[in-house]
DNA sequence: CCGATTACCTACTAATCTGATCGGGAGTGC
DNA sequence: GCACTCCCGATCAGATTAGTAGGTAATCGG
Protein backbone atom coordinates (compact mmCIF):
# COMPACT_ATOMS: atom_id res chain seq x y z
CA UNK A 1 0.00 0.00 0.00
CA UNK A 2 1.75 3.12 1.65
CA UNK A 3 0.95 6.58 0.76
CA UNK A 4 3.74 8.77 -1.39
CA UNK A 5 5.29 11.45 0.38
CA UNK A 6 3.37 13.59 -1.81
CA UNK A 7 -0.09 12.17 -0.97
CA UNK A 8 1.11 12.49 2.69
CA UNK A 9 1.99 16.14 2.61
CA UNK A 10 -0.80 16.83 1.07
CA UNK A 11 -3.20 15.50 3.67
CA UNK A 12 -1.05 16.69 5.82
CA UNK A 13 -1.64 20.02 4.92
CA UNK A 14 -5.52 19.79 4.04
CA UNK A 15 -6.06 18.67 7.19
CA UNK A 16 -4.24 21.88 8.53
CA UNK A 17 -6.84 23.78 6.48
CA UNK A 18 -9.59 22.13 7.69
CA UNK A 19 -8.60 22.59 11.57
CA UNK A 20 -8.52 26.36 10.64
CA UNK A 21 -11.99 26.67 8.74
CA UNK A 22 -13.65 28.12 8.17
CA UNK A 23 -11.00 31.29 8.28
CA UNK A 24 -8.65 33.33 6.60
CA UNK A 25 -6.20 32.49 4.14
CA UNK A 26 -3.30 30.51 5.63
CA UNK A 27 0.15 30.85 3.38
CA UNK A 28 2.00 28.08 2.12
CA UNK A 29 5.39 29.10 3.69
CA UNK A 30 3.54 28.95 7.34
CA UNK A 31 1.98 25.55 6.68
CA UNK A 32 5.25 24.19 5.55
CA UNK A 33 6.78 25.34 8.94
CA UNK A 34 3.91 23.88 11.34
CA UNK A 35 4.26 20.69 9.82
CA UNK A 36 7.85 20.74 9.01
CA UNK A 37 7.23 20.07 5.29
CA UNK A 38 9.78 21.34 2.58
CA UNK A 39 8.31 24.52 1.87
CA UNK A 40 8.72 24.44 -2.34
CA UNK A 41 7.40 21.08 -2.76
CA UNK A 42 4.52 22.04 -0.37
CA UNK A 43 3.70 24.57 -2.79
CA UNK A 44 3.20 22.11 -5.54
CA UNK A 45 1.16 20.07 -3.86
CA UNK A 46 -1.04 22.94 -2.55
CA UNK A 47 -0.99 24.03 -6.23
CA UNK A 48 -2.59 20.03 -7.14
CA UNK A 49 -5.20 20.62 -4.77
CA UNK A 50 -6.11 23.44 -5.08
CA UNK A 51 -6.95 22.49 -9.19
CA UNK A 52 -8.46 19.37 -8.07
CA UNK A 53 -11.08 22.05 -6.37
CA UNK A 54 -10.30 21.51 -2.84
CA UNK A 55 -8.87 25.04 -2.36
CA UNK A 56 -9.07 28.17 -2.78
CA UNK A 57 -5.93 30.67 -3.13
CA UNK A 58 -5.40 34.44 -2.80
CA UNK A 59 -2.04 35.64 -4.15
CA UNK A 60 -0.79 38.97 -2.59
CA UNK A 61 -0.16 40.19 0.54
CA UNK A 62 -2.68 38.57 3.03
CA UNK A 63 -2.98 35.45 0.87
CA UNK A 64 -2.50 32.25 1.07
CA UNK A 65 -4.49 28.80 1.06
CA UNK A 66 -7.92 27.81 2.62
CA UNK A 67 -10.71 24.82 1.73
CA UNK A 68 -13.23 25.90 -0.85
CA UNK A 69 -15.77 24.40 1.11
CA UNK A 70 -16.64 22.77 4.41
CA UNK A 71 -14.58 19.91 6.01
CA UNK A 72 -17.68 17.60 5.91
CA UNK A 73 -18.52 18.15 2.06
CA UNK A 74 -14.80 16.98 1.20
CA UNK A 75 -14.16 13.49 0.52
CA UNK A 76 -10.90 12.13 1.42
CA UNK A 77 -10.63 9.48 -1.31
CA UNK A 78 -11.37 12.22 -3.90
CA UNK A 79 -8.34 14.26 -1.95
CA UNK A 80 -6.11 11.19 -2.12
CA UNK A 81 -7.17 10.39 -5.78
CA UNK A 82 -6.02 13.82 -6.86
CA UNK A 83 -2.72 13.54 -5.12
CA UNK A 84 -1.64 10.01 -6.33
CA UNK A 85 -2.06 9.49 -10.39
CA UNK A 86 -2.49 5.91 -9.33
CA UNK A 87 -4.91 4.76 -6.46
CA UNK A 88 -7.21 2.45 -9.06
CA UNK A 89 -6.05 4.83 -12.15
CA UNK A 90 -3.41 2.53 -14.38
CA UNK A 91 -5.89 0.09 -15.91
CA UNK A 92 -4.24 0.58 -19.40
CA UNK A 93 -3.34 -2.61 -21.55
CA UNK A 94 -6.38 -3.59 -24.38
CA UNK A 95 -7.91 -6.38 -22.50
CA UNK A 96 -6.64 -9.71 -24.21
CA UNK A 97 -7.35 -12.07 -21.11
CA UNK A 98 -6.15 -14.79 -22.67
CA UNK A 99 -3.64 -15.76 -20.51
CA UNK A 100 -4.99 -17.07 -17.08
CA UNK A 101 -2.84 -15.60 -14.90
CA UNK A 102 -3.84 -11.87 -16.07
CA UNK A 103 -7.14 -12.39 -15.10
CA UNK A 104 -6.32 -13.51 -11.72
CA UNK A 105 -3.90 -10.25 -11.41
CA UNK A 106 -6.69 -8.30 -12.63
CA UNK A 107 -9.35 -9.86 -10.13
CA UNK A 108 -7.04 -9.16 -7.51
CA UNK A 109 -6.30 -5.36 -8.02
CA UNK A 110 -10.47 -4.99 -8.74
CA UNK A 111 -11.05 -6.38 -5.57
CA UNK A 112 -8.19 -3.96 -3.98
CA UNK A 113 -9.16 -0.81 -5.45
CA UNK A 114 -12.43 -1.74 -4.28
CA UNK A 115 -11.69 -1.76 -0.72
CA UNK A 116 -9.72 1.35 -0.87
CA UNK A 117 -12.00 3.04 -2.43
CA UNK A 118 -14.81 1.95 -0.02
CA UNK A 119 -12.69 2.49 3.03
CA UNK A 120 -11.23 6.37 1.37
CA UNK A 121 -14.73 7.49 0.08
CA UNK A 122 -16.88 6.86 3.25
CA UNK A 123 -14.79 9.17 5.28
CA UNK A 124 -15.15 13.06 4.87
CA UNK A 125 -12.27 15.56 6.32
CA UNK A 126 -14.32 16.14 9.23
CA UNK A 127 -14.89 12.73 10.14
CA UNK A 128 -10.90 12.95 10.08
CA UNK A 129 -10.85 15.16 12.37
CA UNK A 130 -13.20 14.02 14.96
CA UNK A 131 -11.40 10.71 14.60
CA UNK A 132 -8.14 12.61 15.37
CA UNK A 133 -8.92 14.40 18.56
CA UNK A 134 -10.90 11.05 19.72
CA UNK A 135 -7.60 9.58 19.43
CA UNK A 136 -5.17 12.48 20.65
CA UNK A 137 -7.38 12.15 23.88
CA UNK A 138 -7.16 8.56 24.46
CA UNK A 139 -3.15 8.99 24.15
CA UNK A 140 -2.19 12.22 25.40
CA UNK A 141 -5.03 13.00 28.56
CA UNK A 142 -4.68 9.59 29.77
CA UNK A 143 -3.39 10.70 33.11
CA UNK A 144 -6.11 12.91 33.55
CA UNK A 145 -8.78 10.40 34.72
CA UNK B 1 -2.54 0.94 -4.42
CA UNK B 2 -0.94 -1.01 -7.81
CA UNK B 3 1.27 -4.24 -7.88
CA UNK B 4 4.85 -4.56 -8.35
CA UNK B 5 5.66 -6.63 -12.05
CA UNK B 6 7.38 -8.42 -9.32
CA UNK B 7 4.38 -9.20 -7.33
CA UNK B 8 2.10 -10.03 -10.45
CA UNK B 9 4.50 -12.19 -12.37
CA UNK B 10 4.88 -14.03 -9.14
CA UNK B 11 0.92 -13.77 -8.35
CA UNK B 12 0.74 -15.15 -12.42
CA UNK B 13 3.18 -17.89 -12.17
CA UNK B 14 1.42 -19.29 -8.95
CA UNK B 15 -1.85 -18.92 -10.00
CA UNK B 16 -0.52 -21.56 -13.26
CA UNK B 17 0.83 -23.76 -10.61
CA UNK B 18 -2.45 -23.39 -8.61
CA UNK B 19 -4.01 -25.27 -12.06
CA UNK B 20 -1.84 -27.83 -12.23
CA UNK B 21 -1.95 -29.36 -8.75
CA UNK B 22 -1.73 -31.62 -7.57
CA UNK B 23 0.62 -33.12 -10.98
CA UNK B 24 4.73 -33.42 -11.76
CA UNK B 25 7.13 -30.79 -11.43
CA UNK B 26 6.89 -27.34 -13.97
CA UNK B 27 9.74 -25.70 -14.86
CA UNK B 28 10.61 -22.56 -14.41
CA UNK B 29 11.36 -21.53 -18.73
CA UNK B 30 7.88 -23.18 -19.33
CA UNK B 31 5.90 -20.90 -16.91
CA UNK B 32 7.92 -18.58 -18.27
CA UNK B 33 6.63 -19.14 -21.88
CA UNK B 34 3.16 -20.27 -20.75
CA UNK B 35 2.70 -16.28 -19.31
CA UNK B 36 5.03 -14.64 -21.35
CA UNK B 37 7.31 -13.06 -18.58
CA UNK B 38 10.95 -12.88 -18.68
CA UNK B 39 12.10 -16.04 -17.92
CA UNK B 40 15.45 -14.93 -15.91
CA UNK B 41 13.18 -12.73 -14.01
CA UNK B 42 10.66 -14.99 -13.10
CA UNK B 43 13.51 -17.47 -11.69
CA UNK B 44 14.40 -15.53 -8.61
CA UNK B 45 10.63 -14.84 -8.33
CA UNK B 46 9.65 -18.37 -8.01
CA UNK B 47 13.26 -18.49 -5.45
CA UNK B 48 11.39 -16.27 -3.21
CA UNK B 49 8.15 -18.21 -3.36
CA UNK B 50 10.06 -21.02 -2.38
CA UNK B 51 11.85 -19.74 0.45
CA UNK B 52 8.37 -18.72 1.01
CA UNK B 53 6.97 -22.00 1.78
CA UNK B 54 4.63 -21.90 -1.25
CA UNK B 55 6.50 -23.87 -4.02
CA UNK B 56 8.61 -26.83 -3.67
CA UNK B 57 11.24 -27.28 -6.38
CA UNK B 58 13.13 -30.31 -7.81
CA UNK B 59 16.91 -29.68 -9.45
CA UNK B 60 18.32 -31.45 -12.53
CA UNK B 61 16.57 -32.70 -15.21
CA UNK B 62 12.56 -33.54 -14.94
CA UNK B 63 12.86 -30.90 -12.05
CA UNK B 64 10.87 -28.12 -11.53
CA UNK B 65 8.39 -26.27 -9.36
CA UNK B 66 5.08 -27.11 -7.94
CA UNK B 67 2.85 -25.65 -5.40
CA UNK B 68 3.90 -27.27 -1.62
CA UNK B 69 0.28 -27.72 -0.84
CA UNK B 70 -3.25 -27.71 -2.25
CA UNK B 71 -4.89 -24.62 -3.77
CA UNK B 72 -7.19 -24.39 -0.46
CA UNK B 73 -4.23 -24.09 1.76
CA UNK B 74 -1.86 -21.09 0.38
CA UNK B 75 -3.86 -17.65 1.17
CA UNK B 76 -3.38 -14.89 -1.62
CA UNK B 77 -2.44 -12.59 0.75
CA UNK B 78 0.56 -14.19 2.20
CA UNK B 79 1.86 -14.58 -0.80
CA UNK B 80 1.73 -11.07 -2.10
CA UNK B 81 3.12 -10.05 0.96
CA UNK B 82 6.00 -12.18 0.70
CA UNK B 83 6.13 -11.09 -2.90
CA UNK B 84 6.07 -7.15 -2.03
CA UNK B 85 8.21 -5.64 0.40
CA UNK B 86 6.00 -3.21 1.46
CA UNK B 87 2.15 -3.71 1.88
CA UNK B 88 1.46 -3.59 5.96
CA UNK B 89 5.15 -3.03 6.37
CA UNK B 90 7.15 0.65 6.77
CA UNK B 91 5.91 1.20 10.07
CA UNK B 92 9.51 3.15 10.52
CA UNK B 93 10.07 6.07 12.48
CA UNK B 94 9.19 6.64 16.33
CA UNK B 95 5.90 7.87 17.73
CA UNK B 96 6.20 11.44 18.13
CA UNK B 97 2.87 12.04 16.99
CA UNK B 98 2.61 15.51 18.66
CA UNK B 99 2.43 17.10 14.83
CA UNK B 100 -1.48 16.11 14.43
CA UNK B 101 -1.28 15.70 10.72
CA UNK B 102 0.70 12.66 10.98
CA UNK B 103 -2.04 11.39 13.49
CA UNK B 104 -4.23 12.04 9.93
CA UNK B 105 -1.85 10.16 7.77
CA UNK B 106 -1.53 7.27 10.34
CA UNK B 107 -5.01 6.56 10.94
CA UNK B 108 -5.79 6.76 6.92
CA UNK B 109 -2.93 4.32 6.57
CA UNK B 110 -4.31 2.45 8.98
CA UNK B 111 -7.42 2.07 7.98
CA UNK B 112 -6.23 1.05 4.21
CA UNK B 113 -4.06 -1.72 5.27
CA UNK B 114 -6.28 -2.72 7.70
CA UNK B 115 -9.08 -2.92 4.39
CA UNK B 116 -6.63 -4.85 2.18
CA UNK B 117 -5.28 -7.26 4.69
CA UNK B 118 -9.22 -8.27 4.96
CA UNK B 119 -9.60 -8.63 1.35
CA UNK B 120 -6.50 -10.51 0.60
CA UNK B 121 -6.55 -12.63 3.62
CA UNK B 122 -10.04 -13.83 3.12
CA UNK B 123 -9.30 -15.74 -0.35
CA UNK B 124 -7.28 -19.01 -1.15
CA UNK B 125 -5.56 -19.68 -4.40
CA UNK B 126 -8.50 -22.10 -5.05
CA UNK B 127 -10.68 -19.30 -4.47
CA UNK B 128 -9.10 -17.40 -6.58
CA UNK B 129 -9.39 -19.95 -9.17
CA UNK B 130 -12.85 -20.43 -9.19
CA UNK B 131 -13.58 -17.04 -9.40
CA UNK B 132 -11.66 -16.91 -12.92
CA UNK B 133 -12.92 -19.80 -14.23
CA UNK B 134 -16.39 -17.90 -13.57
CA UNK B 135 -15.36 -14.61 -14.92
CA UNK B 136 -13.75 -16.53 -18.20
CA UNK B 137 -16.75 -18.10 -18.21
CA UNK B 138 -19.18 -15.09 -18.43
CA UNK B 139 -16.75 -13.64 -20.48
CA UNK B 140 -15.63 -16.12 -23.48
CA UNK B 141 -18.50 -18.87 -23.27
CA UNK B 142 -21.24 -16.71 -23.46
CA UNK B 143 -22.42 -17.82 -26.64
CA UNK B 144 -22.32 -21.83 -25.36
CA UNK B 145 -25.51 -20.83 -23.80
C1' DC C 1 31.00 -42.01 -14.48
C1' DC C 2 29.45 -38.27 -17.93
C1' DG C 3 26.91 -34.89 -19.74
C1' DA C 4 22.62 -32.74 -20.01
C1' DT C 5 19.43 -30.42 -17.33
C1' DT C 6 17.62 -27.60 -14.03
C1' DA C 7 17.40 -24.92 -9.87
C1' DC C 8 20.17 -21.63 -7.33
C1' DC C 9 22.88 -17.49 -6.51
C1' DT C 10 25.42 -12.93 -7.14
C1' DA C 11 26.34 -9.01 -9.38
C1' DC C 12 25.32 -5.65 -12.52
C1' DT C 13 22.73 -2.35 -15.50
C1' DA C 14 19.04 0.62 -17.56
C1' DA C 15 15.18 2.97 -16.95
C1' DT C 16 11.75 5.01 -14.30
C1' DC C 17 9.85 7.31 -10.21
C1' DT C 18 10.18 10.17 -6.16
C1' DG C 19 11.27 13.87 -3.49
C1' DA C 20 12.91 17.76 -3.77
C1' DT C 21 15.24 22.49 -5.23
C1' DC C 22 15.88 26.68 -8.18
C1' DG C 23 14.70 30.72 -10.23
C1' DG C 24 11.98 33.27 -11.79
C1' DG C 25 7.01 34.99 -13.51
C1' DA C 26 2.49 37.48 -12.44
C1' DG C 27 -1.26 39.14 -9.82
C1' DT C 28 -2.60 41.80 -5.31
C1' DG C 29 -2.59 44.93 -1.33
C1' DC C 30 -0.65 48.78 0.88
C1' DG D 1 6.16 51.33 -6.59
C1' DC D 2 7.25 47.73 -3.63
C1' DA D 3 6.70 43.95 -0.74
C1' DC D 4 4.23 39.84 -0.70
C1' DT D 5 2.32 35.68 -2.26
C1' DC D 6 0.80 32.29 -5.40
C1' DC D 7 2.07 30.22 -9.81
C1' DC D 8 4.88 27.44 -12.89
C1' DG D 9 8.50 25.22 -15.52
C1' DA D 10 12.98 23.12 -15.51
C1' DT D 11 16.20 20.46 -13.36
C1' DC D 12 18.43 17.04 -10.32
C1' DA D 13 20.06 13.40 -7.04
C1' DG D 14 18.89 9.32 -5.15
C1' DA D 15 16.00 5.36 -4.59
C1' DT D 16 13.40 1.76 -6.57
C1' DT D 17 12.04 -1.35 -10.21
C1' DA D 18 12.56 -4.34 -13.94
C1' DG D 19 15.46 -7.02 -16.14
C1' DT D 20 20.11 -9.34 -17.79
C1' DA D 21 24.42 -11.92 -17.50
C1' DG D 22 27.10 -15.42 -15.98
C1' DG D 23 28.26 -18.80 -13.30
C1' DT D 24 27.71 -22.80 -9.36
C1' DA D 25 25.64 -26.90 -7.61
C1' DA D 26 22.49 -30.65 -7.43
C1' DT D 27 20.26 -34.43 -9.98
C1' DC D 28 18.94 -37.62 -13.47
C1' DG D 29 19.29 -40.65 -17.62
C1' DG D 30 22.19 -43.29 -19.81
Amino acid sequence: MRLSKRTEYGLRAIVQLAKLWPTEHVQARDLAKQEELPSKFLESILLALRRGGFLESKVGSGGGYRLSRAPREIIVGDVLRRLEGRLSARDTEARREFVPGELAVRLVNQRLTEATDKVLDNITLEELLDEISKQAGSHQEMYYI
